[in-house]
RNA sequence: GGGUAGGUUCCCGAGUGGCCAAAGGGAGCAGACUGUAAAUCUGCCGUCACAGACUUCGAUGGUUCGAAUCCAUCCCUGCCCA
């Protein structure tokens, strides 16, 4: 099956270029390709995952992924989807970002061997002199295009800097680069990149007389149109420290009904036989198929140790059974309780809660538990002899829960 | 540079001297109902030592018994003109 037929399939595919012709170049040889992320911060979120994922299956095929991390662009700062320009980072921010980028890609893309590769626009952006940017690449662009561009259109009427303008110059030179580098003639990213990329593309056939594609991926959205891979803490960021596997599993065991067969087929590397069988199931049924995804996600992103853990932890908190031990745990010491053993303050301490007013009205509104007693007593208080050596349940709500142990 | 409209709690958006921790909507949290789903109904939704206190309405000063609301200066943004 054709790569591009396999993304297709699974609903990666929002826009593609000179279709028949990237069809046949991607038979004709394996060909460098590159996706841009933006380092705006330390780790990346759930909105890079899609074209990660692609990137792996593209990988799979033969081709050469090229992970671009914006080293320069993010001090730009892109203004396609936003309404507001962006906070400027320092160049000190932007590089630690980068680094830590760099580190977490690694989990799921093969490097090494010319396998792939990652690179920082920095490397020829930071340095690049003003005029002969502007000469040699700010020739080819028309303002009365880019303007029409939808991405700027939007813009044009809440505020656009000169700043954010040339973003699409710069992408579009990363490109040229990146071909003249490595040969690289296709670009894959986000559909909000489409115009980006696009310009890209023109670029390298203009300058160069050679053929570039661009191919956006749909955003994943839910059945209601709204952006997925957001948690009420904000965005669901990959990196353990930021968001705990059980969290992350948690999240995606929760998708609606209507959003899991979308979600298997872009987020895991189940047979699309498989993905139509579960994406099949009704009803009660259909929580098989949940959970085949949690546990196929967490897996991608956290390895299949935690992806275990996070399992029996939910089953051990919702199903019965299972192993206690993996339930997510906080820390307390016999003097932390006797200078303030308050549930409502241990609430907010183990991080159930984000402040002790959010913990009182909970504990008032009946929606906390304590080893499933219900407490509605603010002034409860939590003493070391109630904690036994599988530590105290609390529970907020129906399914946040929190193990304290004794240290 | 000139004119003009603005900057309100997570977001949108009311409020133009006390009745304002600030309408309404969205998001979020909780309760009921369920399948750890959706829809629906209900409550909550600045912080805390919570029948009370404290801190917020771009920033800083000022007027007043009292300001998000009035005055001054400054910063930022939109629109129009140059």
């Amino acid at each position: 099956m054709h790569i591009l037929d396999t993304l297709k399939e699974r609903g990666f595919i929002a826009q593609v270029t000179f279709e028949d012709d990237l069809y046949k170049q991607l038979e004709k040889e394996s060909t460098p390709f590159y996706v841009g992320f933006d380092p705006t911060a330390t780790s990346l979120h759930f909105g890079h995952f899609i074209p990660i994922i692609a990137m792996a299956h593209m990988q799979r095929a033969g081709h050469r992924p090229i992970a671009l991390v914006g080293g320069a662009t993010a001090m730009i700062g892109d203004p396609s989807g936003k309404t507001d320009m962006r906070k400027m980072m320092t160049v000190e921010t932007i590089d630690h970002n980068v680094a830590c980028i760099k580190q977490q890609m690694s989990r799921f893309i093969e490097f090494g061997d010319d396998k792939a590769m990652i690179v920082n626009n920095a490397d020829w952006l930071r340095n690049a002199g003003y005029i002969d940017f502007i000469r040699d690449i700010g020739a080819h662009f028309s303002v009365n295009r880019m303007l029409t561009a939808e991405c700027y259109k939007q813009r044009l009427e809440r505020g656009l800097t000169f700043l954010e303008f040339n973003y699409m110059l710069m992408q579009s030179y990363d490109f040229l680069q990146l071909f003249k580098r490595y040969g690289c003639r296709l670009q894959m990213g986000g559909d909000d990149q489409w115009s980006n990329m696009l310009a890209g593309a023109d670029l390298i056939r203009r300058k160069e007389h050679e053929d570039a594609f661009a191919c956006t991926f749909k955003l994943l959205m839910n059945h209601e149109g709204k952006k997925m891979g957001k948690t009420e803490k904000g965005a669901l960021w990959l990196d353990a420290a930021l968001c705990s596997p059980y969290d992350f599993y948690q999240y995606w065991r929760n998708v609606d009904d209507a959003d899991v067969k979308k979600c298997l087929a872009l987020l895991t590397f189940l047979p699309m036989e498989e993905v139509n069988r579960l994406g099949a199931l009704e009803g009660a049924e259909i929580n098989e198929a949940k959970k085949v995804l949690a546990f196929e996600c967490t897996k991608l992103v956290h390895g299949e140790e935690e992806a275990q853990k996070a399992q029996q932890a939910a089953s051990a908190l919702f199903g019965g059974g299972g192993a206690m031990h993996d339930v997510p745990s906080f820390n307390v010491t016999r003097d932390m309780l006797e200078a303030d053993g308050r549930l409502t303050t241990i609430l907010n301490s183990c991080g159930l809660c984000t402040s002790r007013g959010e913990a009182r009205k909970l504990v008032q509104q009946g929606g906390a538990t304590v080893n499933e007693q219900k407490i509605t007593d603010i002034d409860f208080v939590i003493t070391a002899d109630m904690i036994g050596t599988d530590g105290l349940l609390l529970r907020k709500g129906k399914k946040n829960y929190c193990r304290l142990l004794l240290v």
